[in-house]
RNA sequence: GCCCGAGUGGCGGAAUGGUAGACGCGCUGGACUCAAAAUCCUGUGUCCUUAAAAGACGUGCCGGUUCGAUCCCGGCCUCGGGCACCA
């Protein structure tokens, strides 16, 4: 029998199926592991093979697990809802169901042949009307409740309103409350809700009629299509993230998650300490109370003017009528300009003088308040004290506006540019003269509250998350509006489905598309029109695969409990800021509200690298139709144009395809070197434009689905990028062709019951060895390549000893499961490979059978010792303290190490 | 500007204090073959020299710790990623 992937392969996959092989089902008596990867958007594209590598690593972890004897959830779904179906629905008129269907199909069949172990039955859409109804569900839990700062987590909002009409509650009076009218009762109540309506500046893409949350923009364009992003105030729905800032931050050092993702993270929440002054400004006669906020409270004594925000409330207030006009102006300015021109114009220094001065409260100075767009509002109070000596922003400002510069750090110097290190000792100011920075900060805190200038505030970056979209393809909100308020549906009316509606795009006067369904109305009243965004599908769908087809709960208390989090996640870095926080967000809100068990849902993190694509090119004479080599492409003055990698093999082009390729290129002539034509290449995104794409069908085909998982893990170490480059890929496929030659040759069954001798022993322990710590490790290269090691041992001593290759197709099978299914079958087990055991470790077979044992002192005398065979390294080591020990260690200093290198060289080391 | 991460043969990469370059690709030579494919064997860091052996150099650069450094520490250079008027 010859090793034929594609028979095997088919096989195998059908029969996984039928006998539901990888169906996880919930036991109390085996310990669980959850191993999740980042659902796909199914795009039209379907996959490439950089999509793969990620689930690829997580199935052979899943596959391992289930060999340790552990009970595995590995579920797949599709994050469905989303911009490119709606954008081909508004150019085609196809409803995106459609696309999505079509798209998920064939995403299944690329996925199913490469032999994933997922548990299919528990699979979902986001945009399954059953899945959705939870996340409406959620919705309306949010609108339901508020952040409770006393006990520090969120509440039903009914005891907030018990708490208006007892006691009062911040400026909110039993009086206040009772004689609020039913309007007025919603608008207050909007300030506390978790899911809250409220007038904000979002990132509104007119050429995607929407808006769009941060991490959805990059650089000043859309993250999808790369549209311009321009600032607008709008009325929108909004999750209060915000409140969960310190949480989020807090609960990142108890994940197993690198430490860039983390610091990430951190960064995006953006905690900072500092201080909150009050400025009394004063407007003319008029005096207004302004708040700052500063992290520098120590170099108060420099402050030289204060600056507002345009978008400020104060900036109207605080302007005189002598500068209206110029005020005027200025916010016209800013205001047409988009967020992209504002990021690219960072370096250009804009401003105006309100025309107010501003006191200090601790020195009494008076100084001027300035307008400018380099203080943003929605971060502290957006508004600052300006030290343009210790502040390159303030720096640039001030020389701009020629305003006045005073060090108060002795010794800097100041007339190039501003000195912003936290080190030095303060000078002219006041009590603060004669101490460290380090001290003068909480002086200087300490100072501004005792005397009821201010107090110590927190601030974070992270931003209350806008979660409307002007969009058809998404969960519709379950929320209405009775005389205008906006009103939760009774929960029996979930899942709220998307109305039928004959355009996507939005209606002519820029209501959302939902606005054109007919009988968009709940109980005779108007429904809300936006929709939710991308992210709010895949904030809980990892509590779902739980109990996927639970209509009561989102998750059953029982199923949540034995599953309770994901022990392993993986997937890209791009949702580090994104998904990675909402996700943590919500799952935060429903622990508090005691719908689950974990308050953080992905114990230890993998992001997997980007597979890049290798990109050909031809070049092409400027003016002709004639390609030259890229050796020799110096001699001429030529053009690069991107060549489809299929046309090319190991750089070498084929050009009767070349010709046949395009019409243009039918009379192509070339300038060859040693008769071949010679691309140029290029590592790049993997994309279709650049003609570089490589499918895993394709390789699945023409070498089969286990080569393809082999070499994506033999590729390089999982988390780094790196280009696909199939060169290498003959390498592993040989691999497993060798493999199968141990247990065939021809159709004859090679396999015998002799005994296992000690060298078979050691080449199978070392590699049992090697995988168990390299799987734990996430090293799946090394792994590939002990197997190699093994194989080739094997062979070369012509080994084919049941002994031996059962426990190897144990091991090989989380890599390459159909053929290790195939020769398991081959060895007379009936019940699938899934269900054997991980062979058990002895790494006494490992020591070399040698029983003399160089050893080199101090790195220069070189003397052996002679010791029993299979001896474990430690032993060795015990071994050779106790022979040499009297004669080597006269000083009395103890030995600190002794370094076995296994098998050759017993190293002793003093210290 | 700030914060991470990484620099090792022709290439992907191994080795985290102990024989640098495992394994694979590519390339060299050979066996089998009418031929090709497939398969197998051989060699393959650089330099010098040689019949051979041996030797010197070698993990971005400079310095340090150590008997010993690709690995640890300090400084620099380069590349990649993230954040970016966040006061």
């Amino acid at each position: 029998m010859e090793y034929n992937f594609r028979e095997i392969e088919q096989k195998w996959q059908a029969r996984w199926a039928a006998e539901h092989t990888f169906k996880a089902v919930e036991d109390a008596s085996r310990p669980k592991y959850y191993v999740l990867d980042m659902f796909p958007y199914p795009s039209g594209a379907g996959l490439h093979v950089g999509h793969p590598l990620g689930y690829i690593a997580s199935d052979i972890f899943s596959r391992y697990k289930r060999l340790q004897g552990f009970n595995v959830l590995h579920p797949m779904g599709y994050d469905a809802f989303g911009l490119p179906a709606e954008q081909y629905a508004i150019q085609t008129g196809q409803h995106p169901e459609v696309t999505t269907d079509k798209n998920v199909a064939r995403y299944r069949q690329q996925l199913d042949r490469i032999g994933f172990s997922y548990d299919w039955e528990r699979s979902f859409r986001t945009c399954d009307p059953d899945y959705f109804k939870w996340t409406q569900w959620a919705f309306l839990q949010m609108f339901g409740s508020w952040y409770d700062p006393e006990q520090n987590k969120a509440r039903p909002i009914t005891e907030l309103i018990a708490r208006f009409e007892s006691t009062g509650y911040a400026d909110v009076t039993p009086e206040r409350w009772k004689a609020a009218s039913e309007r007025e009762k919603s608008d207050i109540l909007m300030n506390y809700r978790i899911a809250y309506q409220g007038e904000t500046s979002v990132n509104w893409c007119p050429e995607l009629g929407t808006v769009l949350a941060n991490d959805e923009v990059k650089d000043g364009l859309s993250v999808r299509g790369g549209f311009p992003v321009e600032q607008k105030k709008m009325t929108q729905w909004q999750l209060r993230v915000s409140a969960y800032a310190e949480r989020l931050l807090d609960g990142l050092d108890r994940l197993d998650w690198t430490e860039s993702l983390k610091e990430m993270q951190r960064n995006w929440i953006g905690k900072s300490y500092g201080t909150e002054v009050v400025f009394t400004v004063e407007t003319g006669d008029k005096k207004t109370d302004v708040t700052i906020f500063t992290t520098r409270v120590d170099t108060i004594f420099g402050v030289t003017f204060m600056v507002l925000a345009p978008e400020s409330e104060l900036t109207q207030q605080l302007t005189t009528p002598g500068q209206e006009a110029a005020v005027a102006e200025y916010l016209a300015y800013v205001a047409k300009k988009t967020e992209r021109e504002r990021m690219a114009e960072t370096k250009t220094v804009t401003g105006v003088f309100s025309g107010s001065y501003g006191i200090n409260p601790l020195t009494g100075q008076k100084v001027p308040v300035w307008i400018s767009e380099y203080v943003l509002a929605g971060y502290g109070t957006g508004a600052i004290m300006a030290v343009p000596a210790h502040d390159s922003r303030d720096y640039a400002f001030a020389r701009k506006f020629d305003l006045p510069i005073v060090p108060i750090i002795e010794g800097c110097d100041v007339s190039e540019q501003s000195f912003d290190a936290k080190e030095g000792r303060m000078c002219n100011s006041g009590f603060l003269n004669g101490m460290d920075v380090k001290e003068a900060i909480p002086a200087a805190m300490d100072y501004v509250e005792a005397h009821g200038l201010g107090h110590r505030k927190t601030n974070y970056r992270l931003r209350d998350a806008i979660f409307s979209r002007q969009r058809y393809w998404g969960e519709p909100f379950p929320i209405y509006y009775k005389n205008g308020i906006p009103t939760p549906l009774p929960q029996e009316a979930l899942p709220l489905t998307l109305p039928e509606i004959d355009q996507y795009k939005p209606t002519a006067d820029g209501q959302p598309p939902l606005a054109r369904a007919k009988d968009w109305t709940y109980d005779g009243w108007p429904l809300e029109t936006s929709t939710m965004p991308g992210f709010a599908g895949s904030s809980a769908y990892y509590l779902r695969y739980m109990d996927p087809r639970n209509d009561r709960a989102l998750v059953s208390p029982e199923a949540n409990a034995y599953w309770r989090s994901v022990d392993l996640y993986i997937g890209g870095t791009e949702h580090a800021t994104g998904h990675l926080i909402y996700s943590r967000f919500w799952n935060k809100f429903l622990y508090d509200l005691g719908y689950v068990c974990e308050d953080e849902p992905f114990r230890k993190l993998i992001n997997q690298g980007m597979i890049q694509g290798r990109s050909n090119f031809v070049y092409r004479i400027v003016g002709t139709n004639t390609f030259v080599s890229a050796g020799l492409k110096e001699q001429y003055q030529t053009q690069e144009i991107h060549v489809d990698i299929s046309l090319v093999r190991n750089d070498r082009l084929d050009l009767e395809g070349f010709r046949a390729w395009r019409p243009e290129f039918a009379q192509a002539e070339f300038v060859l070197e040693n008769g071949e034509y010679i691309c140029g290449w290029a590592v790049e995104k993997m994309s279709k434009s650049m003609y570089n794409v490589v499918n895993p069908d394709d390789i699945c085909d023409s070498y089969g689905a286990d080569t393809l998982r082999l070499y994506e893990m033999f590729l390089g170490p999982l988390e780094q990028s790196k280009p696909w480059d199939t060169k290498g890929i003959d390498g592993v496929h040989r691999f497993l062709r060798k493999f199968w030659r141990l247990f065939y040759d021809g159709d004859r069954f090679l396999v015998t019951d002799e005994e296992a001798s000690a060298e078979d022993l050691k080449t199978l322990h070392k590699l049992i060895g090697k995988e168990q710590s390299d799987i734990e490790n996430f090293s799946f290269n090394t792994t590939v390549s002990a197997f190699m090691i093994a194989v080739n041992d094997l062979t070369d001593r012509k080994v084919s000893k049941r002994a031996v290759l059962e426990p190897m197709v144990i091991l090989l099978s989380p890599f390459a499961p159909h053929i290790a299914e195939e020769l398991w079958q081959a060895l007379g087990h009936t019940d699938s490979v899934a269900y054997a055991a991980f062979p058990v470790y002895h790494p006494e077979y490992t020591v070399e059978n040698n029983c003399t044992y160089p050893v080199s002192f101090n790195g220069k005398m070189r003397f052996t010792v002679d010791l029993p065979k299979t001896l474990t390294p430690a032993q060795v080591q015990e071994q050779v303290l106790a022979s040499e020990q009297t004669a080597r260690y006269t000083d009395g200093k103890t030995v600190v190490k002794v370094i076995v290198v296994p098998g050759k060289i017993v190293n002793i080391v003093l210290k």
